[in-house]
This record gives structure tokens, C-alpha cells and sequence, in this order.
DNA sequence: CGCGCAAAAATGTGATCACATGGCGGCATG
DNA sequence: CATGCCGCCATGTGATCACATTTTTGCGCG
């Protein structure tokens, strides 16, 4: 494999298994515009790698749901719709919900400790305005919590969902700090500390839908929906598409 | 490509999405031994087809956890474990309740006669003691229901989860007719025609804790788990395995 | 006869090639 | 100057090749 670049670096894992976490983390951090044509070749030499492991991580991808296969056979990341939104909420309320519930058992002192760290991580990525630590932060806080216990069948599901919210956090939460008006981590926290698994319940809830209540409206007013102008508008030309994602991934 | 394959007819969508079809039936039909490992080579001769689309397909049942990547890099049907069982059981709780209330206000009585129809093939499927087609009617009835109202974000995650109990149903209900005791499908409808959402919940949870409660004990006794002994045991041989395969797939 | 080691076959991974398709721009024409 | 057509380029898909690793087989030794 070429030596230079940006993936040189020796690891265990596979290739494609490099290339899906760089494209999945861009994905979660909403480096990638929403209508954004992604081509293999250009992922690819972005990269520094062939098509081969590209062309497998954008299949996984899809898979997930946090790509959509269009039928001119190209990938983006689909478009959002308000129904869609809601129908992704919903499915992130009663899963993370259960989640959480089902974790209750094995939360140890241990674990709270780390999600307290987590937590404080949370607030000081808020105040600083750093909204990818925020999401970074956010994403270990739940899914420590949901993990706690074996959890095998809940977390992917929990982190298909995210998948496909993500790229349309950024652009609706500019501002972070200004919806943080009640910190719902620590309502969390207090439950796990009572064992309580009813306000715990309600406190992920609250969470999920405080962080994003007032999104779908954004979406509907910004008009950002970046998928069903996408699907009018032409596909942007190979250099300027490569050129605009190259600092994303 | 070749022209004598069984995939040989035409067909609009790609080589690897034919694949992925085929696989994922087999798979759902519990026609593939679980901790059975899956060659792309083997498959590929089997299917008559390359290795690429064979390797697409893998990668993205493996992204819907219906297969699982191994330390070995192979793939194979991921060990059922009861804790795994229990998991999957819940997450299939909570989002089919969930979809299924979501659905309600888009139930029309076309959509009831449609659904009373795969009810009846499911009865009839049942009597025949036809395992494929019980299953295949089951599917039908469920996605129908929850595919009401657009549910962009349900069908997925469910149809992944049934992915992953699909392989284990089978060998646990070598015999269906003897645990249909309550036809919760018309329990089900009977809400449906009512409009009666809480009562089409309850339905649909007792219908999936019914239908499989047993299976956990059942798992526990046959050893039949498929992986946690399929890890220690070698794999087939080459020509073994793919003949088990032929005709699976 | 059992055990361990080495050769051989098989497999996954990554790279590259060939081909069909579709998008885009340039060009001619009204 | 607007508009429709044609050709070129980029892209996705499938096939094939080369290499490293794993697995299986077979042989020799105790």
C-alpha cells in the first residue's frame, strides 16, 4: 500500500476498517455536506488508498443508513425530511430509553464516575463552544451508559440512528450553549445514583428531545434540508466535490 | 459476466444487491447453519458470480450484525447467546410497539384486508407446518404493518433484528404448531378494526414474546448456540462447507 | 499409535483493469 | 442568442491478479 498517506500509519485493523471510521467519525461531526456526492475514486485518493477499501466502507455504510444509494448508483448522505426526523427521534427515545433501563443493573460506581468525567467533558466542550468535542463527549456518555451492560444488540442500532442525525446537528446547533439551559446528563446522573430507573427513563428522554426539539423547525425554515434540492440540483463537478471534502475527512 | 450462473436472469438492480437478496433470505430462513464460515470464494462459484459483489454483500450483512466478522476475518452467523437473545427480544419490543402505534393513524381498510390476508396465509402456512413460508408470511404481516405510515427509520433497525433471531428460529421451532395455543395476528387486527392503539401494543408484544419465549430455554438445552462451540471446533473443510451451502442459498 | 512440525492449499485483502453508463460541455443549427 | 445534439470524461460495477495470513493436510518422529 502507498506509504504516504494520510492513513500510513500502521494498524491492526483492516484498510476498509480505517476508512469506514475516518468516514463515519466525518459523518457524526457533520464534516459532510447533506447531498454531498461522494465518489469512490476521489474518497479514495483523498485518502491515499485504492478504490477497493472505499468502495466496502461506503457499501457498510449504506447499510447503516447513514448513506443512501442513489439510483444513478451514487452515494450521499440522504436527504432529511420532517417526518423522517421525527421517525429517527422517536426510534432513538425508545431505544436509548430501553437501553438505559436495561442497563441499570450493571451501573457500578465506577461507571458513574466515568460518566460524571464525561459529563464535565460535555459542559466544558458547551462553554467553549467546541462542538465537536461536544458530540465526541455526548457520544461517550451514552454509549458508556447504554454498554454497561452487554448490551449486544441495542448499541448498534442506538449508533445507526446517530448516524443518520448527525450530519444535520451541526448546521441546526450553530449555538450550542444557548439551548443548554437544563443540563439533563446530571438529571441522569442523579438517577443512576438512586438506582432510580424511572427518572433515568425520563431524564435520557428528556435529553434526546431537549438537544433537538427545536431542529426540525430549523430544518424546515433553513431550507438546509441539503437532499431534496440535492436530487434536482446537478451533482458538482469531480474537483470541486473532491476539493470540498478533502479537510472534512 | 457468466451467463450460466443461477443468477443468470436479468435484473434491473446490481450483481451485489442479487447477492445480498439471496443471502439475506437464506439467512432469514435459517437455511444457513450458524457458525457456519462463509467463504467469498465459495459463495462466489456457488452463486456464479465474482468475488467482488460477494465481498459488497458480506460487508454490508455484517454491517446489519445478520453476520459477524471474526478476529480470523472470516465471516460466519454470530454464537446466540441468551443474554444476545434477550436483547434482541427487547430491542424487537420496544420498536415494533413502537412502530406499530406509529402506524395507526395510517391504517386504512386496505391495508387491514391486506394484513387479514397474510394472516391467513401465516394460519395456513402453520397447518401445512411450511417453516418458509410461516416465516415469509410473518415478515409480510409485520413489515406491512409498520410500513403504514412512512416509518423511514423503523423498518430498518427491525428488519436488522430480524435478521439476527431469523437463523435460531428455525432449529427451535421444528414444530410450529404446537405453540400457536393464541392467534395474537388477529388479536392484532381486532385492534386495528378498533383503532385501539394501546390494545394493538399489547398485541404486538405478546405476539413476539409468545411466538419465541420458549426458544431461550430451548436454546440453552440443544447447545445448539452455533458459535460459542463453532469458535473452538475447526472450521469445515473447503469442499464441506460448500457443499452444505449449495443448497442454502 | 499419538503428537508435533512443515509443506501445501485455501482464504481475505488490496490493487488494478476493462466495460457500460451517465453527466457535462462544446458545437452546430434555427 | 437560445436550443438541441453529440462526443468526451468521470464514475460505478464487476473481474482478475498478487500477496500475506491462516488453515488444512501429510509426514516423520517418539
Amino acid at each position: 500500500m502507498t506509504a504516504t498517506g494520510p492513513l500510513a500509519e500502521e494498524d491492526a485493523r483492516t484498510l476498509h476498517q480505517q476508512v469506514l471510521m475516518r468516514l463515519r467519525e466525518a459523518i457524526l461531526l457533520g464534516r459532510i455536506e447533506p447531498g454531498q456526492a461522494l465518489t469512490i475514486r476521489g474518497l479514495a485518493a483523498e485518502l491515499g488508498v485504492s478504490a477497493q477499501p472505499v468502495r466496502e466502507a461506503l457499501r457498510q455504510l449504506v447499510a447503516e443508513r447513514a448513506l443512501e444509494l442513489m439510483d444513478n448508483r451514487r452515494v450521499r448522505i440522504p436527504p432529511m425530511t420532517i417526518e423522517r426526523f421525527e421517525d429517527l427521534i422517536a426510534a432513538r427515545v425508545v431505544l436509548e430509553a430501553e437501553a438505559a433501563a436495561r442497563a441499570m443493573p450493571y451501573v457500578t460506581d465506577t461507571l458513574i464516575a466515568r460518566l460524571e468525567a464525561d459529563d464535565a467533558a460535555i459542559n466544558a466542550a458547551v462553554s467553549a463552544g467546541d462542538y465537536d468535542r461536544w458530540i465526541g463527549a455526548n457520544y461517550a456518555f451514552h454509549s458508556a451508559l447504554y454498554g454497561a451492560a452487554g448490551q449486544s444488540a441495542f448499541l448498534p442500532l442506538i449508533e445507526s440512528l446517530w448516524l443518520q442525525v448527525g450530519p444535520f446537528l451541526r448546521r441546526a446547533m450553530r449555538t450550542i450553549s444557548g439551548h443548554y439551559t437544563v443540563d439533563r446528563h446530571s438529571e441522569a446522573l442523579a438517577a443512576l445514583r438512586r438506582r432510580d430507573t424511572m427518572a433515568l427513563r425520563i431524564a435520557i428522554e428528556a435529553d434526546i428531545r431537549d438537544g433537538i426539539a427545536h431542529i426540525g423547525s430549523t430544518l424546515i425554515r433553513s431550507e438546509a434540508l441539503g437532499g431534496a434540492a440535492g436530487a434536482v440540483r446537478g451533482p458538482s463537478t469531480g474537483s470541486g466535490r473532491a476539493d470540498s471534502v478533502r479537510e472534512a475527512v
